[in-house]
DNA sequence: GAATTATATTCCCATATGGGAATATGTCAA
DNA sequence: TTGACATATTCCCATATGGGAATATAATTC
């Protein structure tokens, strides 16, 4: 098989950058014309509407035409997925910065046990 | 220029669904061998091993020689980046939401003030 | 209708994919 | 050493990519 079309999900649409980048921008100006989207992130025009089509296909954004340009909105709700998943794992990175924390201050307390002692003139990272 | 390959960014790296399974179940069990995983996802070898080189590659696992096996370990922090962009708009769809069920309320308001008017014989959404 | 503007679509190409099949590498045991 | 086991690597291929270039479609204005 190969790779999943950017258009099967959410999860592999928002892997590109400037998808991404589009999102942002959608949700700061709430709507935006292509040429808008154009504009900002300098991309050629046809590039831009290749992008918004495979936001499109994943409903992650919506169009409606006005006079003869298309106004694109972000459809957030869309985003749940993704953010249900990596949230799955939010209290597991919490444990390993406790862990990291730990040894730092652990580390800490040793300096202050048994300070400046001549080594191997290697600085522990 | 090509898609950008899955190993440039976790987030090209997480696209792969089967590649979520594999950080799903070593966070369900720790640890586990490169065999186990096979064994857990029915897929064959190969397919595994190159799956936990993309992971590697990005930092999503660590692996660690124990005999002749090998045992790959989920680094979660690695998620936070996934993590924060779609948090960026947790309160958008929460927004959305709120505006979904008003209008559900007031859906349902309108339907006690005036009941089984007849109408067109639709029924709405 | 013709010209203009805004957007989408098509064709091109270098690049990568995920899995299949086969093989290489590495590690233990006898 | 030889063999058995665990994992990684290589080669294959159909499929898709993102952008470049050119063109098609659609709406507006003259």
């Amino acid at each position: 098989m190969a790779r999943a079309p950017t258009t099967s999900d959410v999860f592999n649409a928002i892997a590109e950058p400037r998808r991404r980048q589009i999102i942002e921008l959608l949700t700061q100006h709430k709507q935006l014309a292509v040429g808008a989207i154009v504009l900002a992130l300098g991309l050629p025009q046809p590039a831009v509407s290749k992008h918004l089509g495979v936001l499109r296909e994943v409903g992650l954004v919506t169009v409606s035409k006005q006079g003869q340009s298309r106004v694109y909105e972000v459809q957030h709700e869309q985003l749940r997925s993704v953010y249900d998943w990596v949230k799955m794992f939010e209290r597991h990175w919490d444990h390993q910065l406790d862990r990291i924390r730990a040894r730092a201050e652990k580390r800490a307390l040793e300096q202050k046990t048994q300070p400046d002692l001549p080594g191997t003139g290697v600085e522990p990272v």
